[in-house]
DNA sequence: AGCACGCCGACT
DNA sequence: GTCGGCGTGCTC
């Protein structure tokens, strides 16, 4: 017999099948982990059974060396999903196999937590006759301990008092007690202990509605996928565990993703305390052994739910009945690392696989994901209405130059001050949604017009304060040095620092309201996640009127005294040169416009440099359909997703002379290939140009952007090209197939 | 001649 | 990824 293996370190241009021989009386299974020898030098190299035949084409074929326990082998599902992984994303089967296993999953030390127990050894009546025969107390003392109970944990016998691990040596040297070890796992969510929630959820007529078309095709036994699309405060939540409950009720199981921002206590203690020990859940924060541990309940069968970020689209759930997607326009559910598959890809996969149905949920959908629902792709859930009545806030667009000409300089708006005043007055609260932290953004020389910049990168250096002073500091890449006095390219004095950010914010506010508590919350005042899911509870708990902030103020979750929302800068995202600028707009602001609406009547008071822009407007009156109409239109006209697939080819060096010539090489080599052996095929090649931040950490970057379909063919096509590249020493190449930021 | 180094191609 | 083979070029 003979097996395909991939080699789990292959690069690239060896990235296939090899075929080796099977030793008489071993058998072997596809995704088994196994050892071979490989090379000249027969080194010994981790590779993954693909498959057994009785034949090989191979001249020569080597014997597979070792077998590994089951353990570490890969399921016939997860197998499948990484051969899928390497042809949608171009990344090696080794790197695929690291995408989906856990980390440390393949490690030789097991990192296994056992549980050591002592049990009597013999009968209770030979123990019995034995304990009087005893000299040492200690010994006496354990076995007395145990003897009633027959085992119980190391730790436990150890505390005994009067007992030494000598006692316990010696009991198990005469072979009156055994040591044993038995493998436990990890549940950092397992003791729950609060109520059980048992039940039923009940649903309005419009949520009855959503859910049943739902329900009809989880039944249907074939692989679906529908949009649920419900406006913030339609309870799509609830439809969504109904969805899950039933699913269960099936024997089939859920993976339920979120982003990152939502995975708070609070998420997890609903669905635990539903579900109970059948939930795993799988986010950053936990260590490795844990993941391990979660990786192999769910294998075992053990959950019925898993709920996790991005990653957890991989978990290795038997009889996959539903893979949820909550808000699925979140850009998080793209990787940046390399395999960068879209986690909504990797479910349509699965539920294809499973027969399962995949549900993404948004009140802001993307545009993909829209058009598909329109175009029949996707079953189209709507949920218009807004649970219990509650109303859109009200929003007022505030024209800054205007603020400006009327000699306001300050980042806070009369109306917005006023509408805070107002609030605060009312002992209401208000969240303020400013996406730039530091204190001033730029610092630049009044008479030789030098912006400070970073010596490391190509962005301009931001001005932070600190609790001994100020200091620069680069977003990008850390580097930070003390505020200069004078500027380092003509030695003037006049220095000045512009653009505003959250500190800034947080100054002028701490004037202008001196008595509101005021929580500034960004990635210098958050650290750890601890810190961040402290900071919203204490928000919730109103031990603060103002919480300010960066991105992460517009997640979370519903805080129902707030009734006054700020943006204080809306178009920071609209006029970068990406076609989704648009699209990322108007669903951060709708999200942000929505956190008022909670409370009922609500208040947001949008700031900027445009007031007359169609997405401002359009957010404002939380008007998705509207947006969508005309993102739409304009995505065909100037054929861009999802009217067409895009494809990212960045190439990286410290050497500036070196990646052009390497950037040109490839170039060249696209064209080569595209005029002779794939002259068919509809490809649109841009570039090279300057990645949008062309300097990072001291390397350069250039880039090819490439219009095309994406399909079997074009995917060839770009292994291929990568093959024949192959990148010089000091050269990288990285391929974002759809990438989220072009 | 002798060897260090870097590049290239092969790997079942 | 890792090795071996081979050419270039420097030194004894």
């Amino acid at each position: 017999m003979f097996c395909e293996v991939y080699i789990l370190d292959a690069p690239f241009s060896i990235d296939r099948a090899f075929d080796y021989a099977v030793p008489e009386g071993v058998t072997l299974i596809p995704g088994t982990l196994v050892k071979v020898p490989f090379g000249a030098a027969n080194h010994r190299r981790d590779a993954i059974v693909t498959r057994v035949k009785e034949t090989t084409d191979a001249k020569e074929t080597k014997p597979v060396h070792t077998v590994l326990p089951d353990r570490y082998s890969l399921s016939e599902d997860m197998l499948g999903l990484c051969l899928f992984l390497k042809n949608y994303t171009l990344c090696t089967f080794g790197e695929a196999v690291r995408t989906v296993l856990p980390p440390g999953a393949l490690s030789e030390k097991a990192n296994i937590r056992y549980r050591r127990s002592y049990r009597l050894a013999l009968s209770e009546e030979e123990t019995k006759a034995l304990l009087p025969a005893l000299r040492s107390d200690g010994q006496k003392i354990v076995l007395e301990y145990l003897l009633p109970i027959g085992n119980a944990d190391e730790e436990l016998v150890r505390r005994l008092p009067g007992v030494t691990a000598a006692h316990l040596s010696a009991l198990v040297k005469k072979g009156i007690l055994a040591l044993t070890s038995a493998e436990t796992i990890r549940n950092p969510y397992g003791n729950f202990d609060g109520k059980r929630d048992t039940s039923e959820i009940r649903l309005s007529t419009a949520q009855t509605a959503a859910f049943e078309t739902i329900e009809s095709l989880l039944l249907s036994g074939e692989p679906r996928a529908a949009l649920l699309y419900g406006v913030t405060g339609s309870g799509k939540t609830k439809v969504i565990m109904k969805a899950i409950d039933r699913t269960i009720e099936e024997g089939k199981r859920v993976i339920m993703l979120v982003p990152e921002i939502s995975l708070t206590p609070q998420t997890v203690g609903i669905f635990c305390s539903r579900y109970g020990e059948r939930v795993a859940v799988i986010h950053s924060m936990l260590s490795q052994g844990e993941r391990l541990d979660a990786y192999r309940r769910i294998k075992a069968g053990d959950v019925d739910l898993v709920i996790g970020t991005r990653s957890a689209v991989f978990a290795p759930l038997p009889d996959l009945g539903m893979i949820v997607i909550d808000e699925e326009h979140e850009h998080t559910y793209k990787s940046e690392n390399d395999p960068k598959y879209h986690a909504r890809d990797v479910a349509a996969y699965r539920a294809g696989q499973s027969k399962a149905l995949m549900l993404l949920a948004s009140a802001t959908p993307s545009v993909e994901s829209f058009h598909k629902a329109k175009t029949g792709k996707y079953t189209l859930v709507p949920l218009r209405e807004r649970y219990g009545g509650v109303g859109l806030p009200t929003a007022y667009v505030v024209d800054m130059r205007e603020e400006l000409k009327q000699g306001n300089t300050s980042p806070v708006s009369r109306r917005l001050l006023e509408s805070l005043n107002l609030a605060y007055e009312r002992e209401e609260q208000s969240i303020l949604f400013l996406n730039r932290r530091g204190f001033h953004s730029q610092i630049s020389c009044k008479s030789c017009g030098e912006v400070l910049l970073c010596p490391h990168c190509s962005v301009s250096l931001t001005h932070h304060k600190t609790k001994s002073g100020a200091k620069l500091l680069c977003h990008l890449c850390g580097y930070s040095a003390p505020v200069p006095k004078n500027c380092p390219s003509c030695g003037s004095e006049n220095l000045s620092f512009l653009g505003f950010g959250t500190q800034k914010l947080e100054t002028d506010l701490a004037a202008f309201l001196p008595d509101a508590r005021i929580l500034r919350m960004d990635a210098d005042t958050t650290g750890q996640k601890m810190a961040y899911d402290k900071m919203l509870d204490d928000f919730r708990k109103e031990e603060y009127d103002v919480m300010l902030g960066t991105q992460m103020v517009t997640k979370g979750h519903d805080f129902p005294k707030v009734t006054l929302v700020g943006v204080l800068l809306a178009d920071a995202s609209l006029y970068v040169s990406d076609f989704r600028a648009s699209e990322r707009t108007f669903s951060l602001l709708t999200q942000v416009i929505g956190r008022a609406g909670r409370a009922g009547a609500g208040a947001a008071v949008i700031q900027t440099f445009n007031p007359e822009n169609e997405i401002i407007r359009l957010a404002c009156k939380q008007d998705y359909d509207t947006f969508y109409r005309g993102e739409i239109a304009l995505r065909k006209e100037l054929s861009y997703p999802p009217f067409c697939d895009m494809a990212l080819l960045t190439v990286t060096s410290e050497d500036e002379r070196v990646l052009f010539e390497e950037t040109g090489r490839l170039r060249d080599l696209m064209e080569q290939k595209l005029v002779s052996d794939y002259a068919g095929i509809p490809f649109q090649v841009f570039g090279p140009f300057e990645a949008a931040i062309y300097k990072a950490n001291e390397k350069y970057r250039l880039r090819l952007v490439v219009k095309c379909k994406l399909n079997a063919d074009s995917r060839k096509f770009f292994r291929e090209l990568l093959c024949l590249y192959a990148p010089k020493k000091n050269v990288t190449l990285a391929v974002d197939l759809n990438p989220l930021t072009v």
